[in-house]
DNA sequence: CATCGCCGGATTGTTCAACAATCCGGCGAT
DNA sequence: ATCGCCGGATTGTTGAACAATCCGGCGATG
């Protein structure tokens, strides 16, 4: 329920404190695993053995499958079993178009004064990463500034569609990030942006960060054999 | 598995017939249902009774119900049951910010001639649905535009997110077509958009559309009291 | 020697039954 | 009228069972 009906219990439901269910729980040690390149793209989940390692039921192993395949992180083969998914080049391309359309966009629509502080929270968060050396942090300081930048919009839809993309983008970012100073030259990109942002010129900064895009694009294509 | 592994097995998984689990046609009974209004926003859906209904077991609804609530069609609440969504005002703006972000996008890249034809034959058909008196078919015709425009980006993503949300927008579009002439006053929008997509110019298409859907939400937020 | 078909083990899909945890509504006490 | 408690109902989770399907290998056949 969003918050359809008005009544007190909406309001208790929004403050009811979410504890989460086994198989969220479950879902979110994969999802975790995922992330941190435990689990590589194509390794196949067997139900019996992850809940045995989770020491969760069948059952509810399957229920959290049904949570990681509905984000594609994992793809379901009938009858065959579920596979940590692994993205094609031509997934790669369908990645950023989404990206471009959603970041583009929000950044077009610039944003409260509040939404553009945490933009440039997010700049001086890599830039601290950068001198730090701390090329993991770096990571995810630029992370936080492109979800920063959908933010912008306020729609907590298409915030979630970013967190997703961005979480099926780690799924291939293990092996672009062997190169240490992948994202270093990122900083002044992110910077620029937030600049325009800033000064107003929104149309500016969704022409940089369109372009961004693109090139990040090519460099993933690279890396990717094409 | 989107295309990964170029084995034989990838084409063979892409020839598999697929032959939907029982839980997924649970779903998808249940999907038509909240399409055709039979199950109104709100409304409660016991495990026990669906299953009964449907003539399956309570674990198969369950993942059905995970499925749906992927899909935002129906909200979780913990220990108490599933609900058929039901989007508030803030909820509207969000779904408008997220078909604004895509179908702008999509339409400013322009497309293939062939995709264009496809934007063009739902116009058409619009127009004929129209002739006819037809209002049912003339608001699948409408949903028909709109993704014809979105698939004008070619993405796979960006199609189920709009098909997710036009799903969505179903939810509480009943009341709204109750107004037997609420699509026509959209056919010439339609058609506008897409005589200036053929013609090229994907800027003024752009802003027609993005006018168009504006428009579209201030009448969907009057008709659902503000 | 290559191909085909079949068999057996393993895994998934689905059901069923049970139980703990939680929620809801009502009822009685204060 | 408010509070607390109790009982019924529903969800969350488990465990076990069985059919359906898949995979790999093995032997028979040409």
């Amino acid at each position: 329920m969003t918050t359809s009906d008005a009544g007190p219990r909406a309001a208790a439901a929004r403050l009811r404190i979410a504890v989460p269910s086994v198989a969220d729980r479950v879902a979110a040690e994969l999802r975790r695993m995922l992330a941190e390149g435990e689990l590589l793209p194509g390794t196949r989940l067997t139900e019996s053995t992850v809940a045995e390692d989770l020491g969760v039921s069948r059952n509810t192993v399957r229920e959290a499958f049904a949570e990681l395949a509905a984000e594609r992180l994992v793809v379901r083969q009938p009858n065959r079993g579920v596979f940590v998914a692994s993205l094609a080049p031509g997934d790669i391309h369908d990645v950023y178009t989404v990206r471009r359309a959603i970041e583009v966009a929000a950044l077009r629509g610039g944003g409260s004064a509040e939404r553009i502080a945490a933009v440039r929270a997010a700049v001086e968060e890599g830039k601290a990463a950068a001198a730090a050396g701390d090329e993991e942090a770096l990571g995810t300081a630029n992370q936080h500034f492109h979800r920063a930048i959908v933010a912008l919009a306020g729609s907590r839809r298409l915030d979630t569609i970013m967190a997703q993309v961005l979480a099926e983008m780690r799924l291939f970012f293990h092996r672009a990030t062997v190169d240490a100073h992948f994202y270093r030259g990122y900083l002044d990109d992110n910077d620029h942006i937030c600049a325009a942002l800033e000064a107003g010129d929104t149309e500016r900064a969704a022409d940089l960060l369109l372009a961004y895009l693109d090139r990040s694009e090519q460099k993933q294509a690279a890396v990717h054999g094409k």
